[in-house]
This record gives structure tokens, sequence and C-alpha cells, in this order.
DNA sequence: GTAAGTCCTAGGTGCTACACACAGGTCAAC
DNA sequence: GTTGACCTGTGTGTAGCACCTAGGACTTAC
């Protein structure tokens, strides 16, 4: 059995993080009755590991949290995980164009920048860099 | 001048959001001495649609915050602006890079899955399409 | 045996940019 | 005068931790 220390290394993520998964209830540890420690066995390493993975593929911690209860129903959660991912797929499509379109407005403000001076504001605008920046789509 | 929910119909966000810079102290309204109502001129008008640009080009609120402090001592808050451009330039090629990453492993797990069985987790596995994955860089 | 240093505990706060809810006051129109 | 739309302040929830406090437990050295 594994302290809290000792399973964050061996997945290697902080401590911190594994209490806050304990805390929201992904992990459910056993307890040392001597001091309270909060001691993790393999299911639990697997679990974490598990969790790793699926916030890489973009799950969040409840739908892993929803994935897992679903397992411990005894039922498979891949169709589940599926339509989850198929969902989320589509947010990151949209948060991709989102990102790229910030991106490029920044690399054009900094591109106008050189032919703009550095005046003062003077009621008019407060600094030309931002409002030249075109909202249009 | 205008109340929260014309200014909000103005420059096109809700009312919760003007709500919202006020009680941050974005914005410092007036007050209607009869009524308690916030009271906002034209230069709240033009802080808001500076603020929404602002936002558009990847600044945060607490960004947007020390540019109009600055701008309020009489300064060009436009020197200051490029370097948190640039900062934020460096930070939103990760996100991309990561978002990017994140969605190719999305994609590729749905590929994968049409070979995978939808077996009742055996103790072994939770759920193969995400145990499946890469981890690797 | 004790001191130092590292681990552990629970609980709370902070971050971002709002959205939403609540309970109640205000206002214009009918 | 009542309806409905607006306003008020305050508090909570969101995601995923990081950090802090204050204290207890443990290990190792001296």
């Amino acid at each position: 059995m594994l302290t809290v220390g000792e399973l964050s290394k061996k997945v290697n993520v902080t401590a911190d993080t594994i209490r806050h998964y304990v805390r929201i209830g992904l992990l459910t540890p056993a307890r040392d009755p001597d001091n309270g420690y909060k001691l993790f066995g393999q299911e639990d390493v697997k679990k974490t590991v598990f969790i790793r993975r699926a916030k890489l593929l973009g799950f969040t911690l409840h739908d892993i949290q929803i994935i897992l209860n679903h397992r411990d129903k005894g039922q498979s959660p891949c169709p589940l995980v599926r339509d989850i991912i198929q969902q989320r797929l589509t947010e990151s499509k949209e948060r991709l164009s989102e990102l790229n379109a910030m991106h490029y407005r920044m690399v054009q403000a900094m591109d106008k920048w050189q032919s703009m001076p550095d005046s003062t504001p003077n009621g008019d605008a407060i600094c030309q860099l931002i409002e030249a920046i075109d909202e249009g789509k």
C-alpha cells in the first residue's frame, strides 16, 4: 500500500493532485488506522494512470467520474466514452479555431505595431495597438 | 447616461458581464442618486469596447486593468501592451500545440476504436479506447 | 532523547471570466 | 394597481489544481 507521496511519485503527478482526486471522490483510498494516512493499492495506481490518460484525451475529471462509476456497475464504459469523445472533439475543434484566430490577431497586431506611434493617450484612443484590431469575423 | 442594460446592448455583451466588470473595478459608473442605478457615460462605452477588443487579442482582464491604470496616470500604455502581447503570444503558441496534440490523440482514438471490442471491463483494462492511447510526446 | 527534516492530515483560498440564482426595489405601460 | 421588464447587491458554481495554514507523525542522526 502506498501513501500519497509514494503514489504521486509513481504516477508522476504532484501530491496535491492526488489529494484533489481524493477530495472530489475520484480515488477512495483506505486509511491507516494508526495515523489516518491515506493508503492506495494497485487498483488506485491503475485508476490514476487511467485518469491521466483520459485527461490527455480531453476528458474532464467529471467525465472520468462518470466513466468510472459506469464501470463500477459492471458495464463497459466504452460506448459512453465514445460519445463523450465525439462531443469533446467538436469542442476542441472550436477552441482550436478560436485560438488560431486569436493567435493570428496577435501576430497581426505585432506587425502593425512598427508603424505606430507610442503617443500618450489623447482621449480618442487608449492604445492604438489594440484599437486597430479588426473584430470582423 | 446609460444603465447596465443599455450599455450591454450597445456593446453587445450580457448585463452580467458589465456587472462583472464593475465588480472587479474595470468600470466605475456614476450612480443615480434617486435609485442607485449604475450610470455609464461615453467614456465607459469606449472602455468597454476596448476591453472586448483586448480580450479578443488574448489579454486577461487583469492585463487590461493594468493597462487602463497606466493610461489613467497619463502615460502611454502601448509599450506595456507590447510586452504583454509578446508574452501572451508565447503562451498561446504553447496552448495551441497542446490542443493540437490532444486533438490528434482524439482522432487517433476514434480511428482505433473501430477495431476494438466493447468488452466489459475485466480488471485489466477499464476502457481500452483510453488505455491504448500513447502518452509518448 | 531530542532535534532536524520530511512526510502526512483537513480545510480554506486563489486563479479566470463570467453565468446564474435570490430576494427585493423601480419603472413604464396599460 | 398590476404586470412585466429592468435594476440592486450578494453569493455560489464552473475546472483543475496550487498554495497556505496549523498541526501531527515519522525517520534519521547525533
